[in-house]
DNA sequence: TATCAGGAATGAAACGATTCATTCATTGGG
DNA sequence: CCCAATGAATGAATCGTTTCATTCCTGATA
């Protein structure tokens, strides 16, 4: 007898164990008496639930599991912070990971999460491809789209119209007069990077008229270093260099406002800069930076919320919002 | 019968249960054929593992919990990366939730990770007391201190030198000629902030022969936001303002800089600025900042490495450095 | 051929909380 | 004074896996 288990409490207390089990989980029916005198031997004890036990009997764990591309990209931070707020008012709690942006690894999590019998998963997909999601939402574990959208309809979601946020953007910069424009995309098999990119495709359709140019590169992360990288590549390959780039998120700004300062060019003089997201730190970089806005810790609220909802499938949309700083202007 | 269990893989499969237990864990002992057979009829009924009742049966689970005091602090987050590379070389994996520095919530997540029969726990105390960490130390969970020691060492912990740490950054700020400085420190019953003050007041004392003023202020949290406002209160109070800021964190300093700049003051012309931790951004700051680095990655690492490697309560102390950028400089 | 050793396979018991059909106690009405 | 009705408490069965003592096989040896 390792651990004290309900049967010792209820033998402590004088009762048996289902009333034990009845005060543990707050069923009305028990007298005031005996909870009281329950609780004192939980204490004496020192008795600790078994959860294990109590998800094996009940079938589901009142885990929600969170699977984000990167714990160093603030923005999941945020809405992961959203997530534990809406969740902090029910008795369940969150389970995070990190896929590291690796299908196979999703795949993994993924699996893992089910095994544990989760409430469901809040999934920002590491790749195209939902099957592994689909997989375990047809054998029962809900999953939640964050900032991507399943089709067919087998998964509710939440995102951001990132089409329209990216359009706004390269509006930003075609009516500060840029014509020769760079796009530094994410990863081209990540949802968010097709929309985004169709964003500018579209933008620069409408912009009919004037001939503009537009080079596109897929980085192979979301990430400050990647950005970095790609501004490198950018500026080694591409002559007459671009006069503006827009950056897919706000840590590829930041990488690559790094690079072109460490070229000697100046933001917004020689460069104009925009991001996507507006992490807190957008408007402390070097150069406040022009960024399209996300509310996420309210993408991560709702997508909890439509978890613990249940059922019914449903996409919310939230629309960005272009936030003008420092680091656009003029082509000089 | 819901989900398909053990029982019907082994039908299917016309062995055992036994035997596919063994298949799953990999117990040597099982002819190849009849491993084959059995992963045929776990692909066939599309069959998941009950971690509970893996759980129960084993009364452990193959989780490690991770508490830290913010989400959003890349210190936090780079540390967490070195715990899951260190886990993923086992079959373990991270359980990550934030404590949000609330003493309370911390004893709850403890409890929470408790009941879920956790490997153990790496935490990041919120408070000065570690009696809830002890208790589930005590009953027989292994907690693993970071950037923290217990006294008496009942857990492991791993840590930077923060007293030598702090000391190096006001000797840099004294050095340079300052002698009116201000410390802006995380939250008093924090255990870093207690270490970082003893570090700025042996630094302090040891300049003994010209008089060096110190104003300390502690903010509560380590966040931009306190930082902001902490600079705020500062520039209000203190005249004639302090010509050096030595900040307890990278964000604590961002949050200052950018109060500071909002004031008009030059950072550093008007006031130099020292933050503690080197987080990515540190570099890519309006002025690049001043710093004290840590190595967030390998604390992580290591932690979950004493957690699994056992009982021994062992202390890791790693050797801060400081980085001097160009938040620094003499005073006017 | 009979026996034995050793490895491979078996399946019942156990893990600890929850559930729910049953039992027990109490009260009020006829 | 008995019965019914209501509410509280009980405890055996259950969830799905792991464990391990036992049984079964196979091939080698005497």
């Amino acid at each position: 007898m390792n651990r004290p288990g309900i049967k010792d409490v209820a033998k402590l207390a004088g009762v048996s164990v289902g009333t034990v089990s009845n005060v543990i989980n707050n069923v009305p029916t028990v007298t005031p008496e005996r909870i009281e005198r329950v609780n004192a031997a939980i204490a004496q004890v020192g008795y600790v639930r078994n959860a294990a036990a109590k998800t094996l009997r009940r079938g589901v764990a009142s885990a929600v599991g969170v699977l984000v591309l990167d714990l160093n990209n603030p923005f999941f931070m945020e809405a992961a912070e959203g997530v534990t707020d809406c969740l902090s008012q029910t008795e369940s709690f969150m389970l995070l990971a990190s896929t590291q942006a690796s299908v196979e690894k999703e795949a993994e999590l993924l699996t893992l999460l089910e095994s544990h019998a989760v409430r469901g998963v809040l999934l920002s997909p590491a790749g195209a491809s939902l099957a592994a999601a689909e997989e375990i939402v047809q054998r029962g574990t809900p999953v939640v789209l964050f900032d991507s959208i399943a089709t067919p309809p087998t998964m509710s979601s939440v995102s951001v119209d990132d089409a329209s946020g990216a359009a706004l953007a390269m509006q930003h910069l075609l009516g500060l007069g840029h014509r020769r424009i760079a796009f530094l995309n994410g990863p081209e098999d990540v949802h968010q990077s097709q929309q985004r990119k169709r964003g500018v495709d579209t933008a620069i359709a409408r912009w009919s008229g004037k001939e503009a140019q537009l080079i596109t590169h897929n980085l192979d992360s979301y990430t400050i270093r990647a950005g970095a990288a790609g501004m490198t590549k950018l500026l080694a390959e591409q002559h007459p260099r671009p006069t503006a780039i827009f950056c897919a998120n706000d840590l590829i700004a930041i990488g690559a406002s790094m690079t072109a300062r460490e070229q000697g060019l100046r933001i917004p003089d020689d460069l104009s800069i925009v991001g996507f997201d507006d992490i807190a730190l957008a408007s402390q970089l070097s150069v406040p930076l022009t960024t399209v806005h996300q509310p996420m810790f309210q993408l991560g609220w709702r997508a909890a919320n439509l978890l613990l909802e249940g059922a019914i499938v449903r996409h919310e949309t939230f629309s960005p919002e272009l936030r003008v700083r420092r680091s656009t202007a003029p082509p000089s």
